[in-house]
DNA sequence: AAAGGGACCTGGCTGC
DNA sequence: TGCAGCCAGGTCCCTT
């Protein structure tokens, strides 16, 4: 599942292998896939056909392709839960978007063969069968030099669209921050990530301390800061110590303040290593224990037990989602309340 | 205004 | 063996 590590390892991969390169045509192979899209997959293409890519921008989870610097508006994408964004290089060379600066190319077989995907390093005899990727190709922009941009995505959680660039306030009705973002307009409502420089960390504590929700929830809403989805949270919370159903309004400043380097620290490790969660999809089904499986110390971990106390971790379904927490550790709010 | 819950979607897995 | 149902989850939208 793409959060912000992953999403910035493909934004970097893309930085390196598209800029610069000018839209010869677009072809929409699913009309969800442009669902967000004003005007539908013709219209998309026609804004696309002709437009140079000048940069690669990320807040979140969502990322964009400037056009022409900005002045034809941006190529936003959001991954959902399966997208991908692939790059076809005119030599037949396809690479992933997931590759950043240095990265090795990624070898795809013919569907439903065996894959290596390098770009998740995983150990050298770790192969995994991946679906169809051409089956699920939604949308593909062909460029003029005859590279490609392919966005697969299986289970159609992701979108790509076309939009103008609007000026919005540190990125969230209401915000605080002094500077100003030029941002796609359907991100315009999204807040800053904490990976940021200018986020403002004080005014997020404070906002978040003023939520009446519980804390998990807090710091899924992409409103109040983004970034993080349900991966990274139980990670943050776990070494937060914090049970994921404490009430946010109740944190001291210190706990909050501890959460957010937590959430920081574990997606700035992850992106180190390139992303970590991308084949989270893939070892939970194959039961593999890989690099990813090693890295978390929460998500996944379900009766195993805490890698800091020894208790078994425990898996509640809580807002439509599985989270896992040390009961211990991770003391539950009932159990505190009077 | 803010909170909370359901809908959307696919494919691997589980259980009958 | 076959197949219906479950589960994963990010975001939007609607209701309260």
């Amino acid at each position: 599942m793409p959060e912000l590590p992953e999403v910035e390892t493909v934004r970097a991969g893309l930085a390196a292998h598209v800029l610069g390169r000018t839209v010869a045509a677009a072809h929409v192979h699913h009309p969800r896939a442009v669902r967000r899209h004003e005007g539908g997959g013709a219209d998309l293409s026609g804004r696309l056909r002709g437009r140079t890519l000048t940069a690669a921008v990320r807040r979140g989870k969502y990322l964009w392709l400037l056009l022409d610097d900005g002045a034809q508006g941006a190529l936003l994408a959001h991954l959902g839960m399966s997208g991908q964004l692939l790059v076809q290089q005119p030599d037949g060379v396809r690479r992933t978007g997931a590759e950043g600066a240095g990265a090795v190319d990624t070898a795809i077989a013919p569907a439903g063969e065996p894959v290596v995907d390098l770009t998740a390093r995983q150990p050298p005899t770790m192969v995994r069968t991946v679906p169809s990727t051409a089956a699920h190709l939604r949308v593909e922009v062909e460029m003029t030099d005859g590279a490609a941009l392919w966005f697969v995505d299986q289970r159609t959680f992701g979108h790509v669209l076309v939009a103008e660039l609007a000026p919005t306030p540190d990125g969230a009705p209401g915000g605080q921050g002094s500077e100003v973002a030029a941002v796609p307009e359907p991100v315009a409502h999204i807040a800053r990530d904490l990976l940021d420089p200018a986020l403002d960390r004080r005014a997020l504590a404070t906002r978040l301390r003023s939520r009446r929700t519980e804390v998990k929830r807090a710091i899924l809403d992409q409103t109040l800061v983004s970034g993080v989805g349900n991966i990274y949270a139980d990670e943050a919370l776990w070494r937060a110590r914090l049970h994921p159903r404490r009430l946010a309004a109740g944190l001291s400043a210190r706990a909050t303040g501890l959460l957010l380097d937590s959430a920081e620290a574990v997606m700035r490790e992850a992106l180190a290593v390139g992303g970590t969660s991308f084949d989270a999809l893939y070892v939970d089904v194959e039961g593999a224990s890989g690099f990813f499986a090693r890295s978390l110390d929460a998500y996944g971990r379900a009766g195993q037990p805490c890698r800091r106390c020894g208790a078994l971790m425990r898996k509640e379904a809580f807002m439509g989602r599985s989270s896992t927490f040390c009961p211990r550790c991770q003391r539950s709010p009932h159990a505190v309340a009077p």
